[in-house]
DNA sequence: GACCGCAATATGTCTATACATTAAAGTGGA
DNA sequence: TCCACTTTAATGTATAGACATATTGCGGTC
């Protein structure tokens, strides 16, 4: 249980925080208060208590102090993995298979799904993933030529296009849509009836202002779960 | 525009990698170097690689460097509102229903929704949240009693227990599951057809070890969405 | 009393320095 | 060659002090 003196004094106000003893609106003591009750600098203190405030427990105002916040909206981290990790993540054997691979100018029924201009050159993929031989996600993608040129190039027969792009064009942001759906149209490809659950996930890619990618998954059934942990804060340590 | 310096050396070297002029692997310049190279202390460029590591940009190994990180599992920041303030946000009229509310110790079957030990005391909860008169979510919750003792004092016929239990009930941890099924044995009291898609939400929150309460929040059909976006960094501040 | 300006004060950031920690790299002997 | 030991070079954490910045509240003026 080797902690750092800030671990140590960040644990300290948390835990009175968390345990009621100091209620929201609360006033902390001062930083050269609490210099004084744990016997270290400033820089020390005021570390711990920035790192309390970027994580939302307390909110830090010149001059008045800081004080003790109700939680707001709470947010949560959700780790989204590569579909190939995740089959082999279960102990099932990975498959894939490209269904069409279309290149085309940007229509207006892509241009609701990505953000580019109209006439921009596109390529269009659907594919699936199986798990020991069964189906397990469905994919259909955009990919924008301007953005990933080197994409027109690539069959996308052996590799599927996620773990492609995500080797060689860089992205800065990401967007993510989650929703439930029926199966309807996806449900030849997915061996489902057409009136079977399916959790939708749709991401968007950017390269700064710029669309890279957008992709929709589609997984069958009840099956699929995403996970998503609250993260107190900004320090948990990989 | 006025950044500090440890936030500009932070974009900087960011800027780097996710243009791929660093690759992954590549070793970036030594604390001392950027020292020279920005004209600053190296507590400051400390604080900045400190953050790209915590970030998960780059690995930080003791005597030998900091190394651009092949980016692992991408991780989304999901935000998660209360419904009521989704409701809102929507721009309808919010109505709360109770539905159901019975105390009792804790049989095999709660146990699996929530962690806590055999015959614990917990209050179960069924309420329908409404946009404009419509059924807009359906809640099923497990509250455990010793954790939160005053629940077994209110009604909840007028406040739902998500709210009341925020004001009131301090927690450190709490976990998602997001998963699609049909309606079932929702259907009823959602006034959808069983084989209706829906959006399943169960969240469980903890405080330190113990089990507060577990919620499974159920939102009919595929009008419902999740969004997540992409956080490169875990250091924006508020 | 309402308004304005100024001083007091708490936080925010940075520097320079020190020492601790750790792991790579070098050294020497069996 | 291989292993144990020492050196060294990098990061990790802490200190004290300085200045910047924002905000509260006081006091003076109209």
């Amino acid at each position: 249980m080797n902690e750092t003196l800030h671990a140590r004094i960040r644990a300290d106000v948390e835990a009175r925080i968390v345990s009621g003893q100091w209620p929201p609106g609360h006033r902390i003591p001062y930083e050269h208060e609490l210099t004084a009750l744990y016997g270290c600098s400033r820089m020390t203190v005021s570390k711990a208590l920035g790192e309390l405030g970027r994580a939302g427990l307390i909110e830090r105002r010149r001059k008045a102090g800081s004080f003790v916040r109700r939680p707001l909206a709470q947010s949560a981290v959700l780790e989204i993995h590569d579909v190939a990790a995740e089959v082999a993540s279960l102990g099932a054997a990975y498959g894939y298979k490209l269904l069409s691979r279309v290149r085309r100018r940007a229509t207006a029924r892509d241009r609701e799904r990505i953000a580019v201009a109209q006439g921009a050159p596109l390529l269009a993929l659907a594919c699936r993933h199986d798990a020991d031989g069964r189906p397990f996600c469905l994919e259909n993608r955009l990919i924008h030529l301007e953005a990933a040129p080197e994409a027109a190039q690539a069959s996308f027969v052996d590799q599927p296009p996620g773990a492609w792009l995500i080797a060689r064009i860089p992205w800065t942001a990401a967007e993510h849509r989650i929703r439930a759906t029926s199966a309807d149209v996806a449900a030849d490809a997915l061996d489902l009836p057409p009136s079977a659950p399916c959790l939708v996930i749709e991401r968007r890619t950017f390269q700064g202002d710029r669309a890279v990618t957008a992709v929709t998954l589609t997984y069958p059934g009840a099956a699929h779960e995403l996970i998503a942990r609250f993260s107190p804060g900004p320090l948990t340590t990989r």
